[in-house]
DNA sequence: AAGAAAACATGACAATTATCATATGATAAA
DNA sequence: TTTATCATATGATAATTGTCATGTTTTCTT
């Protein structure tokens, strides 16, 4: 089994400010797995008890809301800890995490976690910022919610998987989401997603090859309003 | 001037992980303010280089949107810390915070804060777990605001006042705020709110003395859908 | 106390978005 | 291969919400 010590992905995450020697003892408590595309990783109120390092894929978190619709919080992507926000809470979890594509993760026991939280102040802080840096991602998802059209709030999600997930040789999105996904991530019905997608295409701003989105003009996309 | 380690509010926050010492410095170099109602205490791309201990009173933390409406993402009440998320990013806000009604705060300096955050474990895990429940809160904004109808979440925004702040002897919501206020937590048109509110009125669910606002039905509101 | 300004309120209408129905293409299972 | 199932697509219509207009009340200022 490979070791964190030498593991690349850990330079992309707050384990990055362990020292060798916790480093050494978490790879040797550690599990790996391989995680199918679809593979419901943990619920909402499931006990998580311990971080998934993603070594590779990508996940969504989503939360159930009692219209059976499924929303989208966030997309936890390679480089990235999984289920850290509630292990400090010590809370169950309030998301659902679900694997968008096949995924290879290393779990850390919540015990090794917590250990080095309360030891090593580097790695507590470094913690720290990627929560308030997620924090004010979510404000900026709450402003945008609340202000802005279904149109608005997809053409900025189309921009920011682009941006921050990149493309496929062919110029498509790396990410392969379905339409009732992308409807879940801006918060509108399925129908809806569907229809400005289909004018998005109309209008050339994105073309389709199956259910894969090229964008076509990132502009015009930015310049929706 | 009143000393940290004898104020009963730092109970109710991360501070009271500090050590004696700790709270004996800060107190050195701490300042107090009292802030009018309406008070602009800090702006989006303002560098905040401190946190605000609150003593009393109630601000609300909102963003700018283009179309110029100003979305509320969190209330800070009484014993709350305000700017601890700027502060551990080292970036400007990304927020406004403005006191909704007279304040009274301390002001830390954030060398101070940064140095125990560095140094005492506890209380740097104590801030963790405030963004954690901050992020959880977040979370469930996001789906509110992308799932419920204004009429749901106006109720919601209601239920959380009366519960989190509490009500004046005379039934009241403790925190006064105005239409457009609500308009602004909910995500909607001050117009809409204000409809909305008639609404609840006619179906009393709520009475209104002023622009003051009494909960007539607690159950009642809980079960709009 | 009078006037100005802001907040509250409501009607009329337009724009956005959801829902239901139905059709077609894609994919999986038998 | 054929059927069944699911995802995509689009029309028709209803429901929700936003915008503009206008009037009233409250609050602030002088």
């Amino acid at each position: 089994m490979s070791k964190c010590e030498q593991c690349i992905i850990k330079q992309f995450n707050s384990l990055k400010s362990l020292t060798k020697e916790e480093l050494v003892r978490i790879s040797n408590c550690k599990t790996s797995h391989i995680i199918k595309k679809g593979t419901v990783i943990f619920e909402e109120g499931d006990a998580v008890n311990g971080v998934y390092c993603v070594k590779d894929g990508i996940c969504k978190l989503s939360k159930l809301s009692e219209n059976g619709k499924d929303q989208i919080v966030k997309m936890v992507v390679k480089g990235q800890l999984l289920g850290q926000r509630s292990l400090i809470s010590n809370e169950s979890s309030n998301l659902q995490a679900t694997a968008l594509n096949d995924m290879e993760v290393c779990f850390i026991p919540k015990s090794e976690i917590m250990a080095d939280l309360q030891k090593n102040p580097k790695f507590s802080f470094d913690v720290l910022q990627d929560m308030a840096h997620d924090l004010k991602e979510a404000d900026d998802i709450i402003v945008n919610m609340a202000q802005k059209s279904v149109r608005q709030r997809l053409a900025e999600t189309l921009i920011y998987i682009h941006d921050s997930f990149g493309v496929n040789p062919d110029g498509t999105l790396s990410v392969l989401l379905s339409r009732e996904d992308f409807a879940n991530i801006v918060g509108t019905a399925t129908e809806s997603a569907i229809r400005v997608l289909s004018q998005f295409k109309k209008e050339g701003l994105i073309s389709t090859i199956g259910k894969q989105i090229k964008i076509e003009s990132l502009e015009g996309l930015k310049r929706i309003e």
